[in-house]
DNA sequence: ATCCCCTGCAA
DNA sequence: TATTGCAGGGGAT
């Protein structure tokens, strides 16, 4: 007694189920093995280790069967609801992780977790440890002592809640034993223990402190108070005692453990690996070290002489294909920072090229034509940056064919980022060192893309992706290279004038507002503004977030007739959005060399396929309100050019009337009609003429409603209508376009059976949560069943009109650039002398690119800046 | 410093 | 409790 010995004992059963429902189901290997119970418990098993150091730890499960209480009672635990099937197979998986742990798997027929646990736990007192059980069971506390103590966890598994002696007596008022009898008197439900009726835990709780015992109380009967609670007593006080029975956790399972073999050790190395890698946990993998370091040992040749250079330019030129990549120091804003260059002919040859002992010019113009050389294939991870610091230097990449990143960003596009360091792990079980020289990391990231190649290409071609790769993926990198190289003119000027209105506007508006609040609070915390309105001001609460009151837009936009402030701070908001995001950002962008903004442009964020923008984020530049729309100005096209503008007019509706195949909806684009006046006609029931503004408007919603896998709340949030109206315009739009709801029921079948949808070029999205028993993640993805495909082919005609019409640029050698990509529009800069020319050709290169049940339009506009914009009628 | 929440901008 | 994004400011840690 009294030495420091600790012993853990863990309910394998209650911890896993724990973990199961804390993470999502949709952490599954890349067969589809559900493995988030697994994850969960093993993340908190090393947890568990590492901060609390145990001598000896031991895990307990139930086993499959009758245990001695169903004996006692038949109906013991009748209700539970089976093991979830995602769930059972990771019991299995649970057992070889604890395997490589060398940790102990204690089961017996007959008993339960908890019994092996209890009996476990009083012979360690024994011996001397101090006991902690880790369990989400609350029986379990009716064990605790002085030398035990439970760790429950509280919700999910990582919220930790430990009970003493102390904590149960605070919490229960009653002795851990007593609560043995408290479940006696007040039954539990989640078991199927009954009680006694009528008695809940305060009077239980009442009743212990005044007879000590559930003998105690049935023994003194007469001296309880209450008439109906007596009788209960004397009749049910059979099933009182047999409730407690059931209760008690067995201390006395015949176990033969010797606690000696209950300590801890170093895990099985080479095991572990094996079973981490096989879940693809490599998070885990990483943490614990335990891949094998590739001996990449004097693999990779430095070069620091030209002469050096000028045989790898020999070689280059022999080979069918070579992978590289620059080391790029600080990512500056304006200027890329480059370090040296990475080269590899095979993945057993590499170089390092030093730029600290060469200069990057001259090594640069070496290097030229074997870059240019379309017959040498290139392989590059994050080509992008490589390809854009070759134009910058004067040298167009030619024959890109592969890029790991962008391979397994088809794989698994809903991806949260993409790292080579993780794909070497997980193809190539390797850890991608970074304890190297710089010499063997730089090197070893160029050789492993010949091995990557051959595995995430077999990977495409199994999943029908490898065209999309190779004809839209790859090839689009360099367009998007351009697009940043190319960037946005910004009139700085102009932005100024507009940071200073706005900087009047917003003093103005303010000191309207702190004068009605008869105070000063800051207008931009919407947990002042809230106080500000709802309790001093006392307007109504319409809706609540959850840390308090919502002062959102549309909660403004009904409480604007209340009070004179509302309006005021609506146009705050409005102008302070304006200022914060858009224009003092931008001005810090402006390259000051050529007054232009280049903003990425990145391929590898959305699930759906679109691109997306940061740095700034151009895809997001306000039109819709006046004020909003000036933002538009400052980008601006360079003296002797014009921008035009070219969009897809309706694309997603248009893709939706392909694929659904609806008669109604292709006949309305073939037609050109206004697609949401038809709408309106076909939902509200009058003649197209007759549509009034607020049904077209009305139409409009249900029609991206649609696309996003509408529901009645929804639709009837966004046109402020009740919700069985919204649910009756949604069921008229059904009976009207018939084939579009056996689209949406047929995208969500797919999705159940295959695992995934697709787009009109293949490209596919995975949804394991459409099988999900969580209604909320389960109608999620159900959505996205919908959506994808329709955003999705709409974002694939883009990335095919970009292709061709780049393409067509390069071809005749036009000056004309494209600056933007915008999801369904592409602004260009034109020279004044190529408009006639270019517009034609990009708007039938744009229309042409793909042939659908319906025909695609494009709507052109041409200005000197973005905002003054005039359609451009060609014909 | 870093993260989460709320808010709001676009297609 | 409508799809896909990016980003700012406030505020807690």
């Amino acid at each position: 007694m009294g030495d420091n010995k600790d012993l853990f004992l863990l309910d394998g059963n209650s911890l896993l189920h724990r973990a199961f429902y804390a993470l999502p189901e949709s952490l599954e290997t890349s067969q589809g093995q559900c493995t988030n119970a697994v994850f969960g418990f093993t993340k908190m098993l090393l947890r568990l280790i590492e901060e609390q150091d145990p001598n000896a730890l031991a895990v307990a499960f139930d086993l499959k069967g009758p245990t001695f209480r169903h004996e006692e009672y038949q109906q013991y635990k009748a209700q539970r609801k089976e093991t979830p099937d995602k769930l059972k197979p990771q019991f299995a998986m649970v057992k070889e992780v604890l395997a490589a742990f060398k940790i102990p798997v204690l089961e017996l027929e007959g008993y339960e977790a908890d019994d092996i646990i209890g009996t476990l736990a009083r012979v360690g007192e024994k011996e001397g440890y101090a006991v902690t059980i880790v369990t989400g069971d609350r029986d379990a506390l009716q064990l605790v002592t002085e030398q035990t103590e439970i760790m429950y966890t509280k919700r999910g598994i990582s919220n930790i809640i430990n009970y003493d002696l102390a904590a149960v007596r605070e919490e229960y008022e009653l002795e851990p034993q007593q609560l043995i009898d408290l479940k006696g008197l007040m039954g539990d439900k989640s078991d199927n223990i009954p009680g006694v009726d009528g008695i809940g835990i305060k009077t239980a709780t009442k009743l212990l402190h005044e007879f000590d015992s559930l003998e105690e109380v049935l023994a003194n009967i007469d001296q309880v108070s209450g008439k109906k609670r007596k009788e209960n007593l004397t009749k049910q006080a059979e099933q009182a005692r047999m409730s407690k029975s059931l209760a008690r956790i067995e201390l006395e399972v015949p176990l033969d453990y010797d606690l000696q073999n209950f300590t801890l050790t170093e895990p099985d190395q080479e095991q572990l690996i094996e079973v981490l890698g096989k879940l693809e946990f490599n998070s885990l993998l990483q943490e614990l070290g335990g891949y094998e370091t590739l001996s990449f040992s004097d693999q990779g040749q430095l070069i620091t002489e030209l002469t050096e250079v000028e045989d790898l330019v020999t070689k280059l030129k022999q080979v069918a294909k070579f992978s590289f990549n620059f080391n790029f120091s600080n990512t500056e804003l304006y200027r890329q920072e480059v370090e040296g260059l990475a080269i590899a002919c095979s993945a057993e040859e590499a170089y390092y090229l030093d730029f600290n002992e060469l200069a990057t010019t001259k090594v640069l113009a070496l290097l030229k034509e074997c870059f240019k050389q379309e017959e040498i294939a290139k392989l590059s991870p994050g080509a992008k940056e490589n390809v854009l610091f070759l134009k910058e230097s004067g040298i167009e990449l030619a024959g890109l064919s592969f890029d790991p990143l962008l391979a397994d960003y088809l794989l698994q596009p809903s991806a949260k980022e993409y790292s080579l360091a993780e794909l070497v792990q997980t193809h190539l079980q390797h850890e991608l060192a970074e304890d190297y020289s710089l010499v063997q990391e730089e090197t070893a990231a160029v050789r492993v893309l010949f091995e990557l190649e051959e595995i995430l290409e077999e990977e495409l071609v199994q999943r029908d992706l490898l065209e999309l790769f190779k004809e839209m993926e790859v090839p689009l990198v360099a367009i998007l290279a351009e697009l940043e190289l190319n960037g946005i003119m910004v009139d700085r000027l102009e932005l100024e004038r507009l940071s200073a209105a706005l900087a009047e506007k917003l003093e103005e508006i303010s000191e309207q507002v702190y004068e009605l609040a008869d105070e000063e609070f800051n207008l931009n915390s919407p947990q002042q503004l809230g106080d500000i309105l709802f309790e001093k001001l006392g307007l109504p609460v319409i809706k609540k977030t959850k840390t308090g009151y919502s002062t959102s837009a549309s909660v403004l936009e009904k409480l604007k007739d209340q009070h004179e402030i509302i309006p005021l701070v609506l146009e705050y908001r409005e102008y302070q959005k304006l200022k914060s995001t858009y224009v003092d950002p931008l001005a810090d962008l402006i390259n000051p060399q050529t007054q232009r903004i280049h903003s990425s442009f990145n391929q590898l964020v959305t699930a759906t396929g679109r691109l997306s923008s940061t740095d700034p984020n151009l895809q997001n530049i306000p039109i819709r309100t006046e004020a909003g729309r000036e933002i538009r100005k400052v980008f601006v096209a360079e003296e002797g050019h014009q921008l035009l503008a070219a969009d897809y007019s309706q694309i997603e509706l248009r893709v939706l009337a392909h694929i659904s195949g609806d008669e109604s909806l292709i006949q309305t684009f073939i037609e050109e009609e206004d697609v949401h006046t038809r709408t309106a006609s076909e939902v509200f029931g009058v003649a197209p003429a007759e549509v009034s503004y607020q049904q077209r408007r009305r139409a409009k919603a249900i029609n991206f409603g649609i696309a996003y896998g509408i529901s009645p709340w929804g639709l009837a949030k966004d046109i402020d209508v009740s919700q069985k109206e919204a649910e009756d315009y949604i069921n008229q739009y059904f009976e009207r376009y018939p084939r579009v709801k056996d689209y949406m029921d047929q995208s969500i079948e797919q999705a159940k059976e295959e695992g995934y949808v697709t787009t009109l070029l293949n490209r596919r999205r995975y949804l394991p949560e459409i099988k999900s028993s969580n209604y909320h993640r389960r109608s999620f993805a159900e959505r996205m069943a919908v959506n994808t495909p329709i955003q999705g082919s709409a974002a694939d005609i883009m990335k095919l009109a970009m292709l061709a019409v780049a393409e067509e640029l390069k071809q005749e050698q036009l000056q004309t650039k494209i600056l933007l990509q915008v999801h369904d529009e592409l602004v260009f800069e034109v020279p004044k002398s190529e408009l006639g020319e270019v517009e034609e050709m990009i708007k039938a290169k744009m229309e042409g690119v793909i042939d659908l049940a319906t025909p695609l339009v494009i709507d052109l506009k041409i200005g000197a800046n973005w905002r003054d914009m005039e359609e451009l009628a060609l014909e």
